[in-house]
Order: C-alpha cells, then sequence, then structure tokens
DNA sequence: CGAGGGTTTGAAGTGCATCAAATAGTGTGG
DNA sequence: CCACACTATTTGATGCACTTCAAACCCTCG
C-alpha cells in the first residue's frame, strides 16, 4: 500500500528529529538542511518499509505507529530484532554497513514516518565531532541493550523475562501500586522476547500465579514493583533500576 | 597471584597498540604518551583482571593468551560475553559506561597484558575525529555480531552453531579441505556458544555425522567448506562468508 | 452479526540442562 | 620416565522448558 506522501520540508521542526539528545550538538543549519530533503509518509499495518540488505539513502524517524525489525532466513523464519514506537530513529546506523540495511521494517501500526538522507548525516559525522561522540555512547549504550538480551535469554526464563520487560515500563523511581499498559500486542511482545506466543500466555499466567500480579487484557496492575523485581531481577547480572536501558536507537 | 610485572614504556612499540586498524589515525605523539603509561604484566590462569561494576581506569591489550569475558548474577551464575585471543583489546568501551567495566574478565590462559589509561583515550576522541569514526565503525561491527548471536541462539540448534564457530575460524574464500583448529577447550567453546560441555560434546559428534566432519581432539577436517555451509547457514538469516564477522572489539 | 485476528488452552514432542559417573588427557613431583 | 592428581571430555539417564500442532475462545470492527 504506496500511502499518502503528504508533506516534505519543514517536517524536521514537527519532527523532533532536532528534540532528540542524539542531535543535541548539530547546528540549526544540518537541520535545515535536512527539512529540505526530508519527507513525512503514511504507512499503513503490513507495509515493509525496507528489507534486509536493500541498498540504503535515508533513515528514518517515527512520528507514530509502531515499527518491527526483524531479519529472515531463506527458508522463512523469521527472527524479530526489536520494535520502535513512536519517537524513534531507525537504521542510522546502516551508514557504518556500506549502505546496506541491516534489518528488515514492518509498519505493524499505522504509521506515519519521516525519512532523511543517509548522505546529510554521514557529511555531519565527517565534521561534528560532538555529534560524532554523541553517536558513540547512543550506540555502546544500544550495544550493552544487546548483551544483556543475550544474558536473559541464557538465564532467565520465560515468565523472568516477562517480568523484565513490564519492569522496563515502569518510569524510573515509581514507588507503590503501579498499572502497566502493554505497548502492543501480546504477540508482538512475545517475538521482542523471543518466544512463541502460546508460551508468553502461558508464560503471564505463571508469573501472575508466582508474583500475585493483576492482568487484565493488555492492562497490568502491581501492589509494588518489589513483588517483580524479586521474581525477575534474581537472575540477571544487572542490578534492578536498569539505568537506561529502555531507551534504544540505531 | 600477583605475576611479575617486568616492563613499561616503549611496550606500546612492541605491543601492536600502534598496529590496531582502530588507532591507524592517531599521531605517534599519542602513542608515545600511551607508552608513558603502559605497564605489561603477566598473569597465570584463573585472574581475574577485573571485575563488572569497578571503577575502570585502564583498558587492554592482549599481547599473548586468552581473556574470558563475563558476567554474573547474584546467586552465581555466569554468563560469557565473549573469549578474547592475543591481539585483542579490551574494556575501551568503559569510557562510555561512567568509567565502570561493563563485565568481569578473566585469565583462561597464561597471558601477558598491557595496560593504559583510559583517560588519555578519552582525551584523544575529543579531538581526533577519524579516531572517532573508526571506533564507531568499529562498535557498529561489534553490535552486529551481537545481534547476529541473539539471531542465532533464536534459531538455530546447537550442533548448528557449532558448525558456525567453525566456519569463521577459516580464513575467506579458502576452497576444499580444510583443517581447524579450535582456539580453545571445548569446554570454553561451548560457554561462548551458551551451551553446557555435555551439549556441546554430544552436539559436536551430531554434526560429524550429519555433514561427515572428521574429528580427532581438537582438529577438525572438512572436504569441503560446503559440508558445514550447507548445514549450519541454513538456519541464518546472513549468507555464507559472514563478512568480518570474526573481528571483535570492545 | 459475522469474519478474522489475537489469545488461550490442551496434548504431544524435542532439545537442552542436569546429575552422575566413567574415561581420556595433561602436568607434576618423585 | 612413571605414577598420581587433577582437569577436560564423553556417555548415560532423567527431567524440564519451550515448541509445535490443533482447536477453542474472545474481541473488535466492518
Amino acid at each position: 500500500m504506496q500511502d499518502c506522501i503528504y508533506t516534505a520540508a519543514e517536517s524536521v521542526e514537527r519532527s523532533g528529529l532536532k528534540g532528540l539528545p542524539l542531535f543535541k550538538a548539530c547546528q540549526d543549519s544540518f537541520f535545515q538542511k535536512m527539512a529540505k530533503r526530508a519527507l513525512t509518509q503514511k504507512h499503513s499495518k503490513g507495509k515493509i518499509l525496507f528489507l534486509h540488505g536493500d541498498e540504503a539513502r535515508y533513515f528514518y524517524f517515527i512520528q507514530k505507529g509502531l515499527v518491527r525489525l526483524f531479519r529472515e532466513t531463506l527458508d522463512g523464519s523469521q527472527v524479530t530484532v526489536d520494535i520502535l514506537p513512536a519517537g524513534q530513529v531507525l537504521a542510522l546506523r546502516t551508514i557504518f554497513e556500506d549502505d546496506l540495511y541491516p534489518y528488515s521494517a514492518e509498519i505493524v501500526e499505522n504509521a506515519e514516518i519521516t525519512s532523511y538522507p543517509l548522505s546529510y548525516l554521514k557529511d555531519e559525522i565527517q565534521t561534528n565531532n560532538t555529534l560524532a561522540l554523541n553517536m558513540l555512547s547512543s550506540m555502546s549504550r544500544c550495544k550493552r541493550r544487546k548483551e544483556q538480551e543475550i544474558e536473559h535469554r541464557e538465564i532467565q526464563n520465560a515468565p523472568q523475562r516477562i517480568g523484565c520487560f513490564l519492569l522496563r515500563l515502569i518510569p524510573q523511581n515509581k514507588e507503590g501500586p503501579v498499572t502497566i499498559h502493554l505497548p502492543y500486542d501480546k504477540t508482538l511482545v512475545a517475538a521482542r522476547l523471543g518466544m512463541q506466543p502460546e508460551t508468553f500466555s502461558r508464560a503471564l499466567s505463571k508469573l501472575k500465579r508466582e508474583t500475585g500480579i493483576k492482568i487484565k487484557g493488555a492492562t497490568i496492575e502491581l501492589d509494588t514493583v518489589q513483588q517483580l523485581v524479586q521474581f525477575s531481577c534474581a537472575a540477571c547480572s544487572s542490578e534492578f533500576p536498569c539505568k537506561d536501558l529502555q531507551q534504544r536507537e540505531f
């Protein structure tokens, strides 16, 4: 579905590319240049934004909606790399990957997405050392997340992984009772956590049984965060308020 | 065991810090400054170089030996993050991690290791944009490896993961019969691949049965690379010569 | 109201972990 | 150079967690 193109330029202002911490070292001239080539499009669920291995000319900013990043083998089995909500950038790191997208991207919830030329970004990091340094910290954090994901898959069981996922949805320093809303379909959460939907369903009820959390559809209520921390964080090498690991990028 | 300190300065020259692609954009003055604070030590097997969460002042270069990077939970279970051979740098990314080591490091084969002050490196990347860019590509590659590792653990079974590991030990573009030597103990390879030693043993014999490779202790012979490629790379989203993913750093 | 996707539940199978024990291999001191 | 001690590796038996296949249920939305 080739959904309606509805704007160009100026979108950078609205977009929030400018609002991203990653780009805070950039001058207005950079944003203006970007804006000239920016293009915002609406996409509906199911649309493939690009495929792993495609030649890349753009990176993207998600204004609205949800994007699933994944990789696929020849025989058709897929691995979900990440699921990005509005406010995230994607395909940035393509500039370090010979201009080939390192994963495929699929719209999983009607979205509005702005594209920007990678070439401009490349030019900018050549000269803007602070941007390069910001990208380094950002990528380092992202890499740490990946490492933690490997660890989790190795030592946490399915209910613990779900508990850990829920904990990351809670704003920092929250005390007492909390209400959590799953940010997307259970099937997607399952994919994100590397398990089957059936396993997710069973694991969630086990989590409920073991920790006493309350579940109503996509809404989950905790009397106290401790409930979950005790259950999930036991099988993890980081201790609880997993500092800023909810941020993603690249 | 606090093993003999046997040299300082000048070690940079011998060391090969200078020889690393990562640092090819650095001036001699940088290496000389580094050399003044460099310290090379011998460590024997079992020595803990540093612990996850320790305050970090140095990064390291492995002159000889093997280092295992790992993380540990409170209840004592460990996850092996990587196993680094001579020629590798480690703990570089600590500068993006609030100066706390992001993992623990243990000597697993008598080693000779040079330490350098992280602060000098920090200073250098502040001003040397090319170094920063090189670090970016390097870290991007490293991150890709991590993502691939997640994928492998999700869709490859134990024998396939071993096959994939073996393939990465073969020099690029090698044709016909190949002899592979495991770079370290089977127990370590197992840990590296996230499986138990028992599983590794059984999976390796299964791999042998299914592909017809020949195994004599730590030596493995293939009539042709295809044997393994067909078996392992079927369950992977990248196609065979997994371009430069044998390199690591950070 | 009916269609279709999301979600749950059941039953059965598989792969890896775990525990236990045997065997092979390696380095050490005598 | 040999015997011992210790570690690495293999093998067997069993259990558990997750997957897979199948089917029912539920919910939303046209």
